[in-house]
DNA sequence: GATGAATGAGACTTCATTCAT
DNA sequence: CATGAATGAAGTCTCATTCAT
């Protein structure tokens, strides 16, 4: 049943949440999953091959909060605005997660899959600058499909060193936040 | 002796690259560094204690590559290219050790260090900006502090796509770092 | 339906010949049979309760052979290379199946079974040498029931060196088979 | 230490004689022996791996009891009597090894060791019908290298049909003991 | 300081067996 | 009768750590 299968990735992603990937053990998520120990071998050969179904799980929030929190009507201001706070705002949330698919990631024969996990969020991303470069508010020069990544890249990078590696106040996440939205608009003008 | 404990870094940095952290036994580091297993804790206590002084020869490496490509007397177009390409390098040629501190930077309790093992190349880039502003080269409401962390994270991160995820052509590198680059002036003016 | 338990059968066999008895999961068994892995159940305790029915079909197997390669009316010389020309043949075309049979029969407690199932070849070897004797071809002082249980051991362990540990040439089995039929011959003679 | 590695195999014969190879597991195997589970690993990569150093052992064994039995200056009658006794007499005093070498042999990858294993005992043989060759007391058209393989054969199939599966009388023991006498005696005449 | 054989806790994984459908 | 997903007991094997030399 794909019943058992989902209890076994909701498990995982909170245990590996917890605890980190190396420090849980098979015996954790099916105690946490509420299963037998062999019926997580029926659907997964080890707690790495759980790793795509989370980053499956990380992208679709990621896309969620995108979607709610963006209207692609806006004007580029706006929207640089809303995309870096959303980014923010899930890094934050699932900062566990996150932090997880990027030591599992990092390490794994999976990697290869992470491309097309992602390519939601470079898609996106990418129709995102064509509509503002159609509506002449970016730079020429701009390929959307290069630019996509690096602009994901620049977001994640800053929100990941602001919740993962630093514990810093509000008043410099704000400060931060400014500077690379500045930052942002002056890369893409 | 010292002489031991510089054996077990770099025994310990190879294995790490070639075998992953996790894959990599105390028995391979001691093996490849030509010591006995009992000698491993007369210097570390564990495996992830040696990570620390990776990351320093990590960042050793970047500084002595950005010190030798770049000239800070040159035009700031010419130092963007010079930086991008450089950090392109590093991040190249020590691929599998930049894939391993980031998998174990985000799992261990040595996440804290991770600041102040950075902390030259940030002063550094904070150094570079504040050069380039004085002279008028770039944006005035530009915070060299923070803005130095928003650019090694732009620029790592796309070094990072390139070199550790994906596979991609010489041509298709070359495309990226054009695009960078125009960013980052961008983003900088 | 009996149908289930000769396809358990046949497949048992097939997968003990190829993996050996102790490599064989039950999973196997149902697998190669085309049935579900509870329906064993309902026809054996056990895969070595399957062996019982393997060591009957090898016996009849050896009993075909030598029905179909002995003429009683021969003189005994002829029948005696007959038998042993027979006994090899089979051993070799089934020497999966005897490797299989003795080292389940050596460890299992399906032991004592053995004396039965492998009566009809014991029986068949009595009457043979009944048969010799009243013809007077052969010693005088040979107890038929005895010399049968020799006569087959010897016969067979000489075929085992052959097919099962060794895996000599054309040449040398032709001349281990001579110097057995000399051997035999001269034995009961 | 051999230490180590001389008290794994004795525990080894032990449980494999009392238990049977597939029964016995490796916490019995180390518990016999007095040392900690590990350690059988530093000496042997499985329980199946102690094999050949069991069947050095009987064969070892099979030799001290030949060489103690038989007077190479005997007549052949005599030697042939002292020949089947003494292996009589080893097979039953170690029956458990016997069946387990026979089990264990069957199955496993070590077959091909087992030619250079038995070779004193072929050897032995050899040279004993070399002898007898030369005093004229067999048949003249004996190949010795081949019939000693017969030979044992022949004479340990017996025995192993009495010890092994058989649990017969010791009248029903000498009745056998004295048909096969008779039967070496004139298949070598 | 250095060694490396020995340890043993504990995680992994398998697979015979069950039982609700 | 037949099914096959689920179970969990049990065994294997690893490997960090110790400690007598």
């Amino acid at each position: 049943m794909l019943d058992k299968k989902q209890k076994i990735i909701e498990a995982t992603i909170e245990q590996f949440s917890i605890k980190g990937v190396e420090n849980t053990k098979i015996s954790d998520i099916v105690r946490a999953a509420g299963i037998a120990q062999g019926t997580f071998y029926l659907y997964f050969p080890s707690k790495f091959s759980v790793m795509p179904e989370i980053a499956k799980f990380a992208v679709e929030e990621i896309m969620k909060e995108i979607h709610s929190s963006i209207n692609l009507a806006d004007d580029l201001d706006k929207k640089i605005e809303d995309l870096v706070s959303a980014v923010f705002r899930i890094t934050d949330s699932k900062k566990e997660i996150f932090a997880m698919l990027y030591a599992g990631l990092a390490q794994s024969e999976h990697l290869k899959q992470w491309e097309s996990i992602y390519s939601p969020f470079y898609d996106w991303m990418c129709t995102f600058l064509q509509q503002s470069s159609e509506k002449g508010e970016i730079r020429e020069n701009i390929n959307c499909s290069r630019t996509s990544r690096i602009l994901i890249g620049l977001i994640e990078s800053t929100a990941e060193q602001l919740y993962l590696y630093d514990s810093p106040s509000q008043d410099e996440i704000e400060a931060q936040y400014k500077e690379l939205v500045e930052f942002t608009k002056s890369a893409l003008k």
